[in-house]
DNA sequence: AAGAATTTACCGTTATAACGGTAAAATATT
DNA sequence: AATATTTTACCGTTATAACGGTAAATTCTT
């Protein structure tokens, strides 16, 4: 499945369990009852912003892996 | 840290491992030069396809977390 | 220190995301 | 089955992301 179909299915899922319609889910967030609808049909080309706002009253957390990331961790903690 | 930062963090330090400037970086994710720059500057209105393009050539991947996840797995295999 | 490479910053142009309004379609409720 | 709620879809408007060009500032190399 491709990334935006797995945000798709994880923001519905979390805001029907959250008991929200689309709307109600808008405006906690702070965005548009439209930008709910693209979000939740997949579209890819969402802002960044939009996306956290949404994520932040769903309680979801966006984390980036990697090969390098503990690496990277390390470097960091030295400086 | 703000999401955007960390990101911001990320990126650079991944691109800079793997020898690319951000020019080099741009022409492998198909994007503009622009686009790494403000990403790499913390910049929160990306676009979701241009970060996941980003992150595609950098072997970075995003997950999503979050206390409901679990649950949703489960009735997703149900399905 | 000089020169080369890279990054930062600004610009004008183009494409389009976000928005709210509206209405039809689909779903849920009584 | 009828009604209410919610979702889907389309629209016109506005704001702005993405883009490449350019040049200044910064960093790296010799």
């Amino acid at each position: 499945m491709e990334h935006s179909k797995k945000i798709a299915e994880i923001v519905k899922f979390h805001r029907l369990k959250s008991g929200l319609n689309q709307k109600q889910l808008a405006d906690f967030a702070g965005v548009g009852k439209t930008a709910i609808f693209d979000i939740e049909k997949g579209k890819e080309t969402v802002r960044l912003d939009t996306l956290l706002k949404v994520f932040k009253v769903l309680n979801i957390k966006m984390e980036l892996k990697s090969p390098l990331m503990e690496l990277m961790e390390n470097e960091i903690e030295k400086s």
